[in-house]
DNA sequence: ATAATTTTTTAGACATGGCTAAATTAATAA
DNA sequence: TTATTAATTTAGCCATGTCTAAAAAATTAT
């Protein structure tokens, strides 16, 4: 596969994932940053190598191939970003495009004495599972800070925006993986939280509420 | 620069550093298995980019441009093969073409707190000096084991040719950097060499002998 | 049910990097 | 010095991945 098939193939694991379902062109050329002929172009290819399920104007889905395919570039990615917060000192909002690169580097062996050596995390900088060497992930209890109710506590896990942009918000808060929080009220109105960190007030948006997951 | 692009300008860098000053087409040709007309295409490229000095049927040559950029994929490639051999314990023979991928990944960054992480190694698992931010290169004094006489001491300290066949052969020699060895005598029939490993003695052919580095 | 709009596909073009075969230039031998 | 051989370049072709514009299909609104 080239680096642009396996950027499709993720893109597609990443939106059937959330969708529950088929990707459409226009959703693919959405989060690829390219044109919608072009997604199609591609789909065809892709269709021919087995590694999707692809009926015209239907979208597409990956097949049993395409799964582990794309099991395994995710895994290489957040090992990659694990690899490079945890040794290299990044920040968890500058790893992502390096990831991006180093996740097609062609080498089981790589990835797996990576593993070894970063003594097989679970969760990569942001929170998200890292699949095992057969595409497993394990599926831990989360929900977003939004559904919390008011004096509810739970510590932060995750994030649903992994932008450099919300992610430096979040460091301005205070707000990292492992922070304690606690819900102290949901605004009707708006549904903007008032919540405490390290003992102080916090006010955050809706919108950012709705990209937190927290464990309770 | 595309990968394809560095690779170009890494052969040029390695050519013209030996042959010390011009590298015909065929050379590059045979060094990146490639066919001399594709070559003569992509020199054509490169000079538009002012990376290499090109007359028609004359060779070419790295521009200062092009000479620091060659130095950092040098540096990067280096870099990594240490990465992969001190960190990941790969052998000394595995590396060279995960290494080959990794040399394009484009982070400044990333090389430089790599380069932090492994505690700003000199050399890389062959011997071979790695560049610094500015492309310079420490140069070592050494010889080519071919070159030493009777009785003779010295410590293996580089390779001239880094293959993997050579590599292994080395390790079933017992031949690693850092090796201490004597010279018993060298056969002026055929210039093999009987030499001293760890008490033990060994003998080699003078094609061996001269892709053997030593710091007397 | 038909019309308007949106989505998706197709057609045709371009850039990159590769190839083979033919032409040209340089180097070597007679 | 001329002929032969070797090296290099050019011409023309192919595959990949991208794009714009036009056509076709599906969806939504009237
Ligand atoms: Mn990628
Ligand atoms: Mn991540
Ligand atoms: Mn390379
Ligand atoms: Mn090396």
């Amino acid at each position: 596969m080239t680096y642009s098939e396996e950027d499709y193939i993720k893109a597609i694991y990443h939106l059937s994932k959330d969708l529950k379902s088929f990707a459409s062109t226009s959703d693919i050329a959405a989060q690829l940053d390219t044109k919608a002929s072009s997604v199609t172009d591609m789909i065809q290819k892709l269709s021919d190598k087995k590694v999707v399920h692809y009926k015209k104007y239907q979208g597409v889905r990956l097949t049993e191939k395409g799964e582990i395919y794309a099991a395994s570039i995710v895994r290489k990615h957040r090992l990659w970003e694990y690899f490079l917060v945890e040794k290299l000192n990044f920040s968890w909002d500058e790893v992502h495009d390096v990831a991006e690169e180093l996740e097609h580097i062609k080498s089981e062996k790589l990835i797996e004495r990576l593993d070894v050596f970063l003594g097989f995390p679970k969760m990569d900088p942001h929170g998200d599972p890292i699949p095992d060497q057969h595409g497993q992930i394990p599926d831990i209890k989360k929900i977003l800070l939004s559904a919390m109710k008011d004096e509810q506590r739970g510590i932060v896990i995750g994030v649903k925006d992994s932008s450099s942009k919300f992610l430096r918000y979040l460091d301005k808060l205070n707000i990292a993986l492992g922070t304690e929080i606690k819900v102290l009220e949901k605004e009707a109105f708006d549904n903007s939280m008032a919540i405490v960190i390290d003992h102080k007030t916090v006010h955050i948006s809706a919108i950012t509420a709705a990209n937190i997951y927290i464990k309770t």
